[in-house]
DNA sequence: GACGCGTGGTA
DNA sequence: TTACCAAGCGT
């Protein structure tokens, strides 16, 4: 049949079908509180950067206060960085809170760019997060590619596809009328039903030209990046008075900003350390990073003259730290 | 392109 | 317990 007299139906065949999938998106979106609420394009970036690899669960207080404390750019840029790191700590990946300061201080007052390529050139946004902010703030046509995306897309296709040809098919499924939709919808799909475990293909929209789908295991696409976790030994010292604990400021990209206790790991440097004052082991933590598995010595000292002690409540640290002072504590406790 | 970077949840 | 994984980025 005809359309109406004065009705464009604009259909764009280039385009492959991916027939529902909005439709979907509408009827099964979660309630996220940028769905929920309208939110500056800023917020939004919050969101993104927090969510790099992060369960949403796990983001989304981080998120609330971070958003609160700093509701614009030149907010944080007139904070210091150690007080973004206090409202992160525990959230991990610290690098992103040091990159997103260095963001606000370059933007000096001005606002957020809209285009992917000028999101790209600022500190802490990659492909990803400027695709994202580009479509979903500023309604531009750039698709993204995040893992859920590279996973939906390498099961349509049932291939293992590079990250160039992964943006190409991304860009080709695109969506131009609600493009951050588009991008939001593909996520979401990936994240409820195109799971990397038990995919639910029964109930997906897109099951119908889906290749994997078809195959007796859509799980194995995508390739899966292997993980080998090293064992390593680590050493702490902790020392601890009325005043509170002696800790140091960590340097580099590991945990870099924040607060610690006096570390080190490998067989030279721990000896050093505890060379360095008068120490009794009072027992083991493990703790695992995703590259990896740290056994940790835990050792005691007493306060000499030259140490100063301060509230670890008062200052950013991070888990890995705070877990080995419950361990301290617990410790104190079952002596007295 | 591969690797380093946190943390917590789940099977 | 181990292995895998989650809205990636910088080097």
């Amino acid at each position: 049949m005809a359309p109406s007299v004065g009705i464009a139906i604009t259909l764009d065949d280039s385009r492959p079908y991916m027939g529902g999938l909005l439709d979907w998106y509408d009827q099964n979106a979660r309630p996220l509180p940028w769905r929920i609420q309208k939110v500056t394009p800023w917020e939004s970036l919050l969101a993104e950067i927090i969510l790099q690899q992060t369960r949403m669960e796990t983001g989304l207080p981080y998120w609330e206060r971070i958003r609160a404390a700093y509701p614009t750019p030149a907010t944080l840029a007139a904070d210091t960085e150690e007080n973004l790191l206090r409202l992160w700590q525990g959230c991990g990946y610290y690098a992103r809170a040091r990159n997103l300061y260095k963001l606000a201080k370059t933007l000096d007052g001005e606002d957020l760019p809209e285009s992917y390529d000028s999101l790209l050139k600022m500190p802490g946004i990659g492909p990803y997060t400027a695709a994202a902010i580009a479509s979903i703030s500023f309604g531009q046509p750039v698709a993204c590619v995040d893992g859920n995306v590279r996973r939906v897309i390498s099961r349509l296709r049932a291939e293992h596809l590079s990250d160039p040809d992964l943006q190409s098919e991304a860009n080709d499924l695109l969506d131009h009328n609600r493009p951050g939709d588009w991008n939001q919808a593909m996520m979401e799909i990936g994240s409820l039903v195109c799971t990397p475990r038990n995919p639910s293909c029964d109930t997906c929209p897109l099951e119908s030209n889906c290749l994997a789908s078809k195959s007796s295991n859509p799980e194995e696409w995508p390739l899966r990046r292997s993980t080998k976790q090293a064992q390593i030994d680590a050493v702490v010292i902790v020392v601890s008075d009325s005043n509170g604990i002696l800790l140091e400021a960590r340097k580099g990209r590991t945990l870099g900003g924040l607060w610690g206790l006096p570390y080190a790991e490998g067989e030279v440097e721990s000896s050093e350390l505890l060379a360095s004052r008068k120490v009794k082991l009072i027992g083991k933590v493990r703790h695992d990073f995703t590259h990896k598995r740290l056994d940790i010595a835990v050792y005691i000292s007493e306060v000499t003259e030259n140490d100063e002690t301060r509230s670890p409540e008062s200052v950013p640290m991070a888990t890995l730290d705070r877990k080995v002072l419950r361990f301290f504590r617990a410790h104190e406790n079952k002596q007295s």
